[in-house]
DNA sequence: ACCCAGGCGACGA
DNA sequence: TCGTCGCATGGG
């Protein structure tokens, strides 16, 4: 992978590792759009970014040399090598599949309290319903950019808030906890920063401490917010894959990068269910 | 009308 | 400790 510095715009030349279809689109991520096949726009913290893929390159429009040293390179965690940690599935016929289906996935390193607010709307809740609610919450809470676009909302902004208030953002029965997250972090009773380096049980146990935040909530903002690789947020989705596909386990292989392999099987299971036999009505509790 | 959605908390046994 | 049920809202 290569990076060239055009005027404003950096190019990304190699990118037999990164879709942007693949990695914006398999559900780990709530605040990009398509705008065609190939274009997209989102916020990440107060930037407002463009990319398109075309003749495999990917472009990050008007942007600069220093915002992606200092963002873009780390939030889709530019300096990892996907090559080598999907060659290492490929002893896995399922895994192997399942990073054919989908190459250019990446996980994402997206900023921590977001993750976690995120994660907390995703529960029994529906992609695009967990897009809308976090679009009327960064409307309505968000900082204003000068681009027009808004900022993820800050918890500070959202503890001084009220329940009532989130809940016009249609986010119904989960509006108690965004509000019960936000008070905890804004107020420092839980230390968002600790996450990313403490004992990952002990990193587990604090964010179930936030009302509304089980195992799998606390999985997924540890890995998605908190670039926790060793995490794998097991969803429905997941847990269909695991007794269909997996029924004595996951592969070894899987073991040093749970949370790409998870990433790669969600949105196999996902995107395919009848050909995996995955059926929906498949109970798994 | 009914069921489901990247779950979780409350409650009863 | 473990199973069951309700939960806001919208789409299929």
């Amino acid at each position: 992978m290569q990076f060239i510095f055009d005027n404003c715009d950096i190019i990304i030349q190699g990118t037999e590792d990164f879709s942007l279809s693949d990695t914006l689109d398999c559900g780990q991520c709530f605040r990009w759009y398509s705008l065609d096949s190939n274009t997209y726009t989102g916020v990440v913290a107060k930037k407002h970014l463009t990319i398109i893929e075309k003749d495999n390159r990917i472009i990050l429009k008007n942007t600069s040399k220093t915002d992606f040293e200092n963002l873009w390179k780390n939030y889709f965690d530019l300096g990892t090598d996907y090559t080598t940690i999907k060659k290492s599935f490929d002893s896995n016929e399922i895994l192997l599949q399942s990073t054919h289906f989908a190459p250019g996935i990446r996980v994402l390193r997206q900023e921590g309290w977001e993750a976690l607010c995120s994660f907390i709307i995703s529960q029994n809740n529906n992609l695009k319903r967990i897009k809308g609610i976090v679009k009327a919450l960064c409307e309505k809470f968000g900082e204003k950019l000068p681009c027009g676009e808004y900022a993820f909302p800050s918890p500070l902004a959202l503890a001084n808030s009220t329940i009532e208030e989130i809940q016009t953002t249609k986010c119904g029965f989960r509006a108690k906890y965004i509000y019960d997250a936000a008070c905890k972090v804004a107020t420092k009773e839980i230390n968002l920063k600790n996450l990313y380096t403490a004992p990952i049980e002990e990193a587990r146990t604090t964010l179930q401490q936030i009302k509304g935040v089980g195992p799998k909530v606390a999985e997924c903002a540890l890995l998605y917010g908190f670039a926790r690789m060793e995490c794998f947020p097991q969803d429905v989705w997941i847990k269909r894959a695991m007794k269909i596909l997996f029924p004595n386990g996951l592969p070894q292989c899987a073991n040093n990068h749970l949370g790409i392999a998870q990433q790669f099987i969600f949105h196999y299971a996902r995107t395919c269910p009848e050909a995996l036999g995955l059926d929906k009505k498949l109970k798994v509790n």
